[in-house]
RNA sequence: GGGCUCAUAGCUCAGUUGGUUAGAGCACGCGCUUGAUAAGCGCGGGGUCGAUGGUUCAAGUCCAUCUGGGCCCA
C-alpha cells in the first residue's frame, strides 16, 4: 500500500548524474567542443554585438615544458574572463600566444647535442630549438584544451613564427629609426676558450684557489691635505681583490658612505681602511697595529668622494667612488672598482662616468691599448684545466702580481679557496669582461616620460587592478637604465647590424625592414644559412655602406623581452582573430610588471606611441598552506603540472578552487584546501541536478506562472535570486570571482537547499501535477537554475555545460551550449524588498523553530519537524508576529511543521513562548501519502489520505 | 639590504566613511531523515581580528614600530 501511494508522488527524475566522474567526463566535453567549434561558434554568435569586443591579450607562456599549476591558473582566470565577457555579449577574440625563443630552450638543446658529440651549424641547432619548442606547443594546447581554456587556437601566435619574428624586427627597426640604438660596453660571463658571452644558466660554480691581495693606491700629498687627512708621509688607501688581473682595469676605489674609516699609521707610512677591518688588514700583512698607531680622527667614506688616488703602476687616477654593497665583512672596506669587469662595478661607473674599460681582448689576453705596461701585453687571464690541475695562477695574475710588489704597492697576498663561476662546457674560469652590446637609449627621445604619462593615464580610469600595480611599475619604468637588448645567443630573432672589415658596425632601419620582408617568409634562418650579399640582395643600402660583399653579419640576438613586448605590435596592431589595439586587459602574474608589462610598454610606447593595454590585472603565485613558495615547501616537492592535479581532482573542481581564492594575493594550494573546493563543486552540482529534476514534467512555455501570480515563497526566492545576479555581476565585472564563489555558496546552502528547496518538497512532490502551487514553483525554480548554472559557467564550465545540455535536451551532449547563452538579467517583477523584509522575520521565527524542536529530538520525541506542531503564545505582544501569522497553513509550510497555532496570552514574549509538541501526542493523524499530520484523513481508492492528497490523486 | 604587498575562526572569504556581545559558507561535534540518498535537514562548540605601542569617549577599521609570508630588485 505504502509503495502504492508513493507511486503517485511527483519524485524528483533526472538522467544529470549526482556523480561527477569529471577525471573521466571531461575529455569527452572537450571533444565535443573541439567537434561543434564552440570558440568559433561564441565569436560567430557576436559577430554584430553592440556591445563590440573585449580583447584580453594573451601573454605568452614559455614551450620547454608541461603546462605548470601556475601557468594554468593564469590561464584560467582569463577563460573565465573571456567566457564571462563572451555572456555579457562581447566579442571575445582570444589569440594564445607561445614564447619560444630563448636561453632555456638553446641551453637544453645544446646539452643534448653536446651529450651526443655532436658539432652543428647555428641554422641546424637553431632548427632543433624550433623543434623542441614546437612540441612542447603541441603538448601544452592538449593541456590548455583540458583544463577547459576556450581559444582561438588555429589563430594563435608564436613567436619563433616567420611572420612573428618580421614583426619584431620591424618593432626594431622602429627603435633604430628613432635613433635610439647605440654601442656601448657591458661587462658578460666569457668563456676565453670559446670565446663568448655565457649566460648565469651556463655557469657551475666550483670551489677555486685564487690570490687574494691587499693593494695600495698612493693618494698624492696634496690631495690629502685638501680632505684633511695627515699628508707628511707618504697616505695609501689600500683594495683587497681576489683576481690581480683586474689590477689593470682598475678606474675607482669604492668606498661604503657609512662606514667609518681609519688611518693608521705603519712608521714609514700611513694606510686608510675601514675601522672594523684594521685588525685583519695587519694580521695579513703581518703588522703590529698599537692602538696609538690609529689616526684619532675617524671619518666616514662619504668624507673621500671624488678624492684622486693613484693607480698603483699605471699613470692615472683612480678616484674614490660611494657604493652601498660595500661591506666589512672581508677586505679592507674599500673596493678596486673595474667598471669593465664586475657588474656593481659597472653600475657604479654608469654612476660616476667612469669608462666601460675592458683592456682584455677575445681570447683573454691583455690588449696592447696605449696603457697596458708593455710587460703585461698579451699575457692570458685564462687557467687552463691543465693549470687548473697543477694549481698554476693565470699568466695575467702573475704579471700583475710582479708589477705590483715592483711598485712597492703589494701589502700582502695570500691564497683565497672560494666558490669561483666556471665555463660548463670547457670547465675553466670564467672571466667577467666588458663587450660591445647594442643599447636602446630610454630618455633620448622622452620616451620614459611618455611611457610615465601612460601610466598615470591607465590609473586615472582604475586600469591597475589591483591598485598597487601602478607603483610597481612606475617604480620599474623609472629606475630602469637605458635596456640592453643584445645577447650572444642562437634561439632568437637575429640583430640585423652589419660589420664593416675594420668591425665597425652598420645599422640602419631602411635595411632592417627590407631583411624583416624576407624573413616573413622564409623565417631568421635566413640570416644564418644566407650570405650577406644573398640577404642584402635587391636592398637599397643607405649612402656610405660597405659593399655587401665586405659586410659580415652580426651573431647578436635580440633579448627575448623585444619577441615579447613586440606581441601587442605582432598580434593587436595587425587585427590577428579580430583582436585590436591597445587591448582591453592584460592579466598576469605580478612579476610582469617589471617584465612583460613593462617590455610591452616600451615597445609600444617607442613604436606606437602609447600603451597596448587599457587595464592591467595581475595574480599572486601559488604558495602551499603554510604560505611559504612551493619550491620551498616541503610538503610539495613533485613537479606541479596542471595535468597532476587535473588527474586528481578534474578540471572543474581546480577551476573552481581557482575561483574561489582572491587571487590578487598569494594562491594557497593544499588538500585541505582542494577537499573544501570539491565539497562546494558537488554542493553547486547538488543544486543544479535537485532543480533539473524537479523540472521533469515542466515545460515554461506552456506551464509558467506569471510573476504576479505566483506564490509568496516563490517571489522571495526570485527576489534573493535577483539581488544574487546583481551582485555576481558587480563582483565579476570587478574580477573579484571569490566574492562569486562565495555569493554562490551561501546561495546555495542557505538560501535555496536550507530554505527554499527544503520547504518546496512538500509541494512539488504531493500535489497535483498541474497544481498552481507547483507550478509557481516549478517556474521560479526554472528560472532560478538558469540564473545559477549561468553565473557559475565561467567557472564550472564542464558542468554548466552539462546540467545546460540536460536541462534542455535531457541529454549529455547537445549542440548548443551554455557558452552560448547571455549573462542573465533580472525583470524589474522579481525585485520585491517588501516581501524580502517581511521574509527575514518569518525566517527568523522559523530559526527560533528549529532551536525550539531540538531538545525534543534529544529526548527522542521527535524526529523530523513534520511530526510537530508549533504553539505561539502572547503573540499579539509583538507587531513582527502578528503580522507574520496572517496565514498559518503558510507559516507550517515554511517552518515544515503540520500545524501552527496561536495562543494569546498576555505577558508571554514569543522567543520563550514557542511550544513544541509531537503530533502523536495530540489528536492529528498522519497522511501516509505526504507524511503531514491533519485533524481527519478522508478515504480514497488508496486508502485513507489526507483531505490535500485526496484532491491530488483526482487528477 | 631596498621597492611594492599581504596577515580576521581549522580552511576560504565578508566586515561601507573608526561606534552596540566580530559575520558567512565549509570543516568539526552531536542529533534527525532515508521521497535530492556516495544526498538532505537541525542544533552546537570555535576568533584576545599577526605582535607591540600610540591617536580617540570609542579601533579589526587611523598612525608608528616589529614579526612572518609573497613578488621584484640588489
Amino acid at each position: 500500500m505504502a509503495q502504492d501511494l508513493k507511486d503517485t508522488l511527483l519524485l524528483p527524475k533526472t538522467d544529470f548524474p549526482m556523480r561527477a566522474g569529471l577525471v573521466q567526463r571531461e575529455p569527452g566535453r572537450v571533444a565535443h567542443w573541439e567537434k561543434l567549434q564552440l570558440h568559433g561558434r561564441i565569436q560567430a554568435n557576436r559577430a554584430n554585438s553592440p556591445k563590440g569586443s573585449f580583447v584580453l591579450h594573451d601573454g605568452p607562456p614559455f614551450t620547454n615544458g608541461d603546462v605548470h599549476i601556475g601557468t594554468a591558473l593564469n590561464k584560467t582566470l582569463k577563460d573565465i574572463v573571456n567566457r564571462y565577457k563572451s555572456m555579457q555579449g562581447f566579442r571575445t577574440p582570444y589569440v594564445p600566444g607561445w614564447d619560444c625563443h630563448g636561453l632555456p630552450i638553446e641551453q637544453k638543446v645544446s646539452r643534448e647535442i653536446k651529450e651526443q658529440n655532436l658539432t652543428l651549424t647555428t641554422a641546424q641547432l637553431r632548427a632543433k630549438c624550433d623543434e623542441f619548442s614546437e612540441s612542447w606547443i603541441k603538448k601544452q594546447t592538449e593541456q590548455f584544451k583540458r583544463i577547459g581554456v576556450l581559444a582561438d587556437w588555429a589563430n594563435e601566435y608564436k613567436t619563433k613564427a616567420p611572420a612573428f619574428e618580421a614583426d619584431v624586427l620591424r618593432t626594431f627597426a622602429a627603435f633604430v629609426e628613432q635613433g635610439l640604438v647605440y654601442r656601448s660596453k657591458k661587462p658578460v660571463y666569457w668563456s676565453i676558450p670559446f670565446e663568448t658571452a655565457l649566460a648565469e644558466a651556463e655557469i657551475e660554480y666550483k670551489d677555486h684557489t685564487s690570490i687574494a691581495i691587499w693593494v695600495k693606491f698612493l693618494v698624492p700629498a696634496a690631495e690629502a691635505a685638501k680632505f684633511g687627512l695627515p699628508a707628511d708621509k707618504p697616505l695609501y688607501i689600500v683594495i683587497w681583490t681576489t683576481t690581480p688581473w683586474t689590477i689593470p682595469a682598475n678606474l675607482a676605489i669604492a668606498l661604503h658612505p657609512e662606514v667609518e674609516y681609519a688611518v693608521v699609521d705603519l712608521g714609514a707610512e700611513r694606510i686608510i681602511v675601514a675601522f672594523p677591518l684594521i685588525g685583519t688588514v695587519a694580521t695579513a700583512a703581518k703588522l703590529e697595529v698599537m692602538p696609538s698607531a690609529i689616526w684619532p680622527t675617524t671619518f666616514m667614506g662619504a668624507k673621500l668622494e671624488h678624492l684622486q688616488a693613484r693607480h698603483p703602476f699605471i699613470d692615472r687616477a683612480s678616484p674614490v667612488v660611494l657604493a652601498d654593497y660595500v661591506t666589512t665583512d672581508s677586505g679592507t672596506g674599500a673596493v678596486h672598482t673595474a667598471p669593465g669587469h664586475g657588474a656593481e662595478d659597472y653600475l657604479t661607473g654608469l654612476k660616476y662616468k667612469l669608462a666601460i674599460y675592458c683592456p682584455v681582448g677575445d681570447d683573454g689576453k691583455y690588449l696592447d691599448d696605449g696603457q697596458v705596461p708593455a710587460d703585461l701585453v698579451g699575457l692570458t687571464t685564462l687557467e687552463t684545466v691543465e693549470d687548473l690541475k697543477a694549481k698554476k695562477p693565470a699568466p695575467a695574475n702573475l704579471g700583475v702580481l710582479k708589477k705590483l710588489a715592483e711598485a712597492g704597492a703589494l701589502l700582502a697576498k695570500a691564497k683565497y679557496a672560494h666558490s669561483y663561476p666556471h665555463c660548463w662546457r670547457s670547465k675553466t674560469p670564467i672571466i667577467f669582461r666588458a663587450v660591445d652590446q647594442w643599447f636602446v637609449s630610454l630618455d633620448k627621445a622622452g620616451h620614459r616620460q611618455l611611457a610615465l604619462g601612460e601610466i598615470t593615464k591607465i590609473a586615472q580610469h582604475q586600469g591597475w587592478i589591483p591598485a598597487w600595480g601602478e607603483a610597481r611599475i612606475r617604480g620599474a619604468v623609472e629606475s630602469r637604465p637605458d635596456w640592453c637588448i643584445s645577447r650572444q645567443r642562437s634561439w632568437g630573432v637575429p640583430i640585423i647590424a652589419f660589420y664593416g672589415p675594420d668591425k665597425q658596425a652598420w645599422i640602419d632601419a631602411g635595411v632592417i625592414r627590407a631583411v624583416a620582408a624576407k624573413v616573413a617568409t622564409s623565417g631568421t634562418n635566413l640570416w644564418y644559412d644566407a650570405t650577406p650579399a644573398q640577404i642584402l640582395e635587391g636592398v637599397k643600402l643607405p649612402a656610405g655602406w660597405p659593399a655587401p660583399a665586405d659586410l659580415t653579419g652580426g651573431r647578436d640576438t635580440l633579448d627575448v623581452w623585444i619577441d615579447s613586448g613586440s606581441t601587442q605590435a605582432a598580434v593587436l596592431k595587425t587585427g590577428q582573430g579580430g583582436t585590436h589595439w591597445p587591448a582591453d586587459l592584460y592579466l598576469e602574474g605580478s612579476d610582469q610588471h617589471r617584465g612583460w608589462f613593462q617590455s610591452s610598454l616600451w615597445c609600444s610606447v617607442i613604436a606606437w606611441g602609447g600603451a597596448p593595454y587599457k587595464a592591467v590585472l595581475t595574480h599572486g603565485f601559488i604558495v602551499d598552506k603554510d604560505r611559504q613558495k612551493i619550491s620551498k615547501s616541503s610538503t610539495y616537492q613533485k613537479p606541479q603540472t596542471a595535468d597532476a592535479y587535473i588527474a586528481q581532482h578534474g578540471a572543474d573542481v581546480i577551476r573552481l578552487w581557482i575561483a574561489s581564492q582572491d587571487f590578487r594575493d598569494d594562491i594557497p594550494v593544499d588538500d585541505e584546501i582542494l577537499k573544501h573546493v570539491g565539497e562546494a563543486y558537488r554542493l553547486f552540482r547538488n543544486t543544479l541536478r535537485f532543480q533539473l529534476s524537479n523540472l521533469f514534467d515542466f515545460d515554461a512555455t506552456k506551464h509558467a506562472i506569471a510573476p504576479e501570480k505566483m506564490d509568496m515563497l516563490d517571489r522571495w526566492a526570485l527576489h534573493q535570486t535577483a539581488v544574487l545576479i546583481d551582485e555576481c555581476t558587480k563582483a565579476y565585472d570587478a574580477y573579484e570571482f571569490h566574492r562569486v564563489y562565495q555569493l554562490c555558496n551561501q546561495f546555495c546552502s542557505v538560501t535555496l537547499s536550507a530554505t527554499y528547496h527544503d520547504i518546496l518538497k512538500d509541494r512539488l512532490y504531493t500535489l497535483g501535477a498541474a497544481h498552481p502551487l507547483r507550478r509557481s514553483s516549478q517556474t521560479a525554480i526554472h528560472a532560478i537554475f538558469d540564473a545559477l548554472v549561468k553565473i557559475l559557467a565561467p567557472f564550472i564550465t564542464f558542468t554548466a555545460d552539462e546540467a545546460w545540455s540536460y536541462a534542455t535536451t535531457n541529454q549529455e551532449y547537445s549542440d548548443g551550449s551554455i557558452h552560448l547563452q547571455n549573462w542573465p538579467i533580472a525583470p524589474p517583477e522579481w525585485t520585491n524588498p517588501k516581501l524580502a523584509t517581511e521574509m527575514v522575520s518569518r525566517l527568523k521565527y522559523r530559526a527560533l523553530v528549529n532551536e525550539a524542536i531540538e531538545p525534543l529530538r534529544a529526548a527522542g520525541k521527535l524526529g523530523k519537524s513534520l511530526d510537530a506542531v508549533v504553539t505561539f503564545q502572547g503573540v499579539h505582544a509583538d507587531h513582527e508576529m502578528h503580522a507574520v501569522g496572517q496565514d498559518l497553513s503558510a507559516l507550517a509550510e515554511l517552518f515544515i511543521v503540520s500545524d501552527v497555532k496561536f495562543t494569546p496570552t498576555a505577558g508571554v514574549t514569543p522567543e520563550n513562548s514557542i511550544l513544541i509538541e509531537p503530533c502523536a501526542e495530540l489528536s492529528y493523524h498522519r497522511c501516509p501519502r505526504c507524511w503531514r499530520w491533519v485533524p481527519k484523513l478522508v478515504h480514497n481508492p488508496h486508502g485513507e489520505v489526507c483531505p490535500r492528497c485526496a484532491e491530488a490523486l483526482k487528477s
